[in-house]
DNA sequence: GGGCCGGATGTGACCGGTAACATAGCCCTA
DNA sequence: TAGGGCTATGTTACCGGTCACATCCGGCCC
């Protein structure tokens, strides 16, 4: 019972083993006396048939890989849980390798074991990819159809998925700017994501538009996205510019953490500073102050990388990769104070 | 160069396919130069060895299937990361099967499908298990390592790795019958969740320790885990015991919901009403108030399932299955008030 | 100098499926 | 009644590795 094979089965059915592997995959002109036959050899012999010798007889593995960021990082296992639902719709599997923050080659590792597994499509979610001129990921781009998502690396025939950071932050910029802004701090991701230099863009340009001169000292940017680095970084804010009247945060946590500092020093949010967050994290819709912030749909973005993989196996290859930016749209809520006239706290 | 094989690269090196496989498993016995032309054959050829082949063969797929519920939901997003960071510490993949609120057979197929890849071991954290008497996990449980994550189903020969939500629920409501409260709310997530339940009875046993008699009208059930429940069950609770004082949420999410709600009504917390969570989630702690809650190990849970894998492929099969269960702490903050003297509202 | 030993390498079977082709029996038609 | 075309089924090779075993060869010992 343990482990009875195709063969198992055609002996304990008196057939051949091809008329059982006809019936696995119903299969044409199988009478109905031997299919019964066989299908009741399957169920005494409790045979389960192996995709691992499916896939090296047929050539194909119905998997798809996903080297991604700590799942852990709500984001990312959105992504994942995304592109695993699209997957599974299109009858593929999803493997996946989270990486962890620090550890060396790992993303070699990961690409390289997902290349031995022959996954038939591949989606690279790592926004701080350091194989940009790599062979290794070139390789795989030769090879099997691949995404990257959220990263900047142009790579020659792989598809890209991204969301629009730099008009995210434009708008969320924009939005304070409206409300009489002047003095807008912003709070940055790690530089080194290109999706954190992607809306300081954003902000800039929200503020050349405004009027407003770019003043140095109002971008601080942190190490990582964390709630604690949103608190020093309001600290460090509040000590060169007191008098700021608002803050983009390039993250929702990093808002939260601002807002905590800001009381922390008896200011009210939003009356003396406006806060604006980014990502839309469940919370911030019932944080007090509901959290003004910019969505991301990390889900679609998943979603949408695995269907580009779909429908690359599906079509002809040797398409040339296209890019995908998908809106990151403002959600106005309460954490932003019209400022009218010439108001200080 | 696309599809290059083993004897490919043995042809181009003039040797046998047997020397090459003894040099890419670095095997004993390979001359320096032949090792050399091997290695060269390789490169030129960009030759990848595939697991399926290699797998088919040893009988061996270093696969772990882990079958969840939604992976978008924070909890087993950290219970994946951990597994997935384990297994791979020991040289496994993880195959992810993340099913949908609402789909019928999708357990049945995942296991299926898994079992049909020759996963060397089997995660299973579906709270709302359907397939408990099913023949299916059975069979699975018979043929390799299992671990049931957070499920109350007794399964001989499985390994269960839960926390322990009874011992935090009732941690949760004693620390606030110690605070003096007397009228202890609680809201519960969905009552066939099997941690739900074990969370209420926690309840139930601080209250009846501090001899609080219990009363079914504070016991407010949530059909999901999320704000708006508990937003709506604080309203519902209001409604029914306005004069409550302290509400154990059964998780963080439900809590922050309740919070807005008694806001909404004008009450101050935690000097009007005292909150307790369950989750910790990250927001938790910059939350105002920062939320006193019980924290769930879900990445330490994660971990654990993978390592019992790991232990039993290596060690002999057919060990009794065991119970691992993991301390849920009450982590204090400031969302509870001490309830001194007859203080009302 | 014959025999033994161990390192280096090759040969062929096998893992468990799928695919292409072969074959056998049957009905139908010219 | 032979031949064509189906249907139902079997035969054999093949996918790309690993494994067990065979072989070859040089050195060493008695």
């Amino acid at each position: 019972m343990k482990g009875a094979t195709i063969r198992d089965v055609a002996r304990r059915a008196h057939v051949s083993h091809q008329t059982v592997s006809r019936v696995i995959n119903g299969h044409e002109s199988v009478s109905g006396e031997t299919r019964d036959r066989v299908i009741r050899a399957i169920r005494e012999l409790e045979y389960v048939p192996s995709a691992v010798a499916r896939s090296l007889s047929s050539q194909r593995t119905h998997t798809l890989g996903m080297v991604t960021t700590d799942v852990s990082d709500h984001f990312f296992a959105e992504a994942v849980a995304g592109a695993e639902a699209e997957a599974r719709k299109r009858g593929y599997f999803l493997i996946i390798g989270s990486i962890e923050e620090g550890s060396e080659d790992d993303e070699r590792t990961y690409l390289r074991l997902m290349l031995e597994r022959r996954v038939e499509g591949l989606i690279v979610a790592v926004p701080r990819l350091r194989l940009a001129e790599d062979d290794l990921l070139a390789d795989a781009v030769a090879r099997i159809p691949t995404v990257l998502v959220a990263s900047d690396i142009e790579l020659a025939g792989a598809d890209h998925v991204d969301i629009d950071n730099r008009r995210g932050g434009y708008e969320a910029t924009a939005y304070l700017a409206a409300q009489k802004h002047r003095l807008i701090a912003t709070i940055t991701g790690p530089l080194d994501w290109p999706s954190a230099r992607a809306r300081l863009d954003g902000y800039r340009d929200a503020l050349r538009e405004a009027g407003i001169s770019a003043d140095r000292s109002m971008v601080e940017p942190c190490v990582d996205w964390g709630l604690d680095s949103g608190r020093r970084a309001a600290e460090r804010l509040l000590e060169s510019s007191p008098k700021l009247t608002a803050v983009f945060a390039q993250s929702d946590l990093l808002a939260l953490g601002a807002i905590a500092a800001l009381r922390a020093r008896g200011m009210r949010v939003p009356e003396d500073v406006s806060v604006v967050g980014f990502d839309d994290i469940p919370v911030s819709s019932v944080f007090d102050p509901p959290l003004t912030t910019v969505r991301q749909p990390m889900r679609e973005v998943g979603e949408l990388a695995a269907r580009l993989i779909g429908d690359r196996t599906a079509s002809s290859r040797k398409v040339k990769g296209t890019r995908h930016v998908l809106r990151a749209p403002l959600v106005i809520r309460g954490s932003v104070a019209r400022l009218d006239g010439p108001a200080r706290r």
